[in-house]
DNA sequence: AAAGCGTGGAC
DNA sequence: TGTCCAAGCTT
């Protein structure tokens, strides 16, 4: 496999050893040098978010990662901080009815989460005392939390050592370590083995390390447009090396959204979401004209439980 | 394990 | 314009 290189020094013959055999750990001084280039580009380039301060609490830490699950920063900010002001602990977002969190979702985007994030908080006050848990396997066994958000909780909120595979990461180092320009759909074994290995020994370290790596895959290291001649791995980059050559490989995606299921949940909810109480069924009827897609998709949120139909054709977010 | 699940912004 | 993408999770 191919692999983060030292980058040709001209300044200082660099007396580290060169790449290490397959299977070997580079040498200790050699990560080292990488690390803190990462961590150097971060100090002097990581955005001022909320989540990242000290005053952060594992909560919120834990609130921005749902909204982040598959929604961009800009559009989380204001509903992290509406979010926090209403319920600035998991037993307070408990107390509260899951609809109400379904409503202060807003327009995030996948309500599913919400309604996680609720069940999260209740799990957290019945069992881990209104303190979010510390333990990777307590984490990982809340409602709504995967891999991911397992590790990057127990990471940022507790500076614990864990791999933080998000679509960043995982970017990053399939371009700098495997110099392909975009990993596989799917996660895969390599690829949190790759991680691993880069993976600061230190606690503390290795939590500053996941969220740079993220943050550098974020504003650098980008999908479309990559900024290479502001990366600092950019002498080390395999696929810098390799002449950046292109993605090959069956289509990454195609999701249509226009006349989908997707699109008539959203627009049922919306109305749900909006009105605040009960809603008829003829509310409902205006903002999907097909009628056997509309009751699909009503059916379809009545299943997730974000839809309650309290009589015959009337409706409301759960209570 | 592939598919379903929202929404808005960038190019 | 349509396509792609955004700190994924669940079944």
């Amino acid at each position: 496999m191919a692999a983060i290189t030292s980058p040709p020094s001209p300044a200082t013959p660099s007396p580290a050893a060169p790449p290490a055999a397959p299977g070997a750990a580079p040498p200790t001084t050699w990560h080292g040098e990488l690390h803190a280039t990462v961590l150097d580009w971060y100090g002097a380039n990581a955005r001022d978010l909320p989540w990242r301060t000290a005053s952060a609490s594992p909560w919120a830490v834990m609130v921005s990662e749902f909204m982040l699950q598959q929604t961009p920063v800009k559009r989380v900010l204001p509903a992290y901080a509406a979010w926090l002001e209403r319920w600035p602990t998991p037993a307070d977002l408990a107390a509260d009815a899951p609809g109400e969190a379904v409503r202060m979702w807003g327009r995030l985007g996948y309500p599913r989460r919400a309604l996680r994030l609720h069940a999260a908080a209740v799990a957290i006050t019945e069992q881990h005392g209104g303190r979010v848990p510390d333990d990777h396997a307590a984490l990982l066994a809340l409602p709504g939390v995967g891999e991911y958000t397992a590790a990057a909780v127990a990471s940022f909120a507790f500076r614990q050592r864990h791999v933080v595979l998000d679509t960043n990461v995982r970017r990053v180092f399939a371009r700098a370590v495997t110099g392909v320009e975009y990993p596989a759909q799917a996660t895969t074994a390599a690829e949190r083995r790759t991680a691993a290995e880069y993976l600061p020994a230190t606690p503390e370290t290795a939590a500053t390390w996941a969220v740079a790596v993220m943050e550098l895959g974020a504003l650098v290291c980008t999908a479309r447009g990559p900024e290479c001649g502001a990366c600092p791995l950019f002498d080390r980059c395999a696929w810098q090396r390799a002449g950046r050559p292109p993605y090959e490989g069956p289509a990454r995606r195609g999701q249509t959204y226009e006349g989908t299921d997707r699109q008539a949940r959203g627009r049922l909810l919306a109305v749900l979401r909006d009105a605040h109480g009960e809603v008829p069924q003829a509310r409902l009827d205006e903002v999907w004209p097909d009628a056997v897609q509309r009751a699909r998709a009503l059916d379809g949120l009545v299943a997730d439980g974000l839809v309650e139909p309290v009589a015959q054709g009337v409706y409301r977010l759960p209570r």
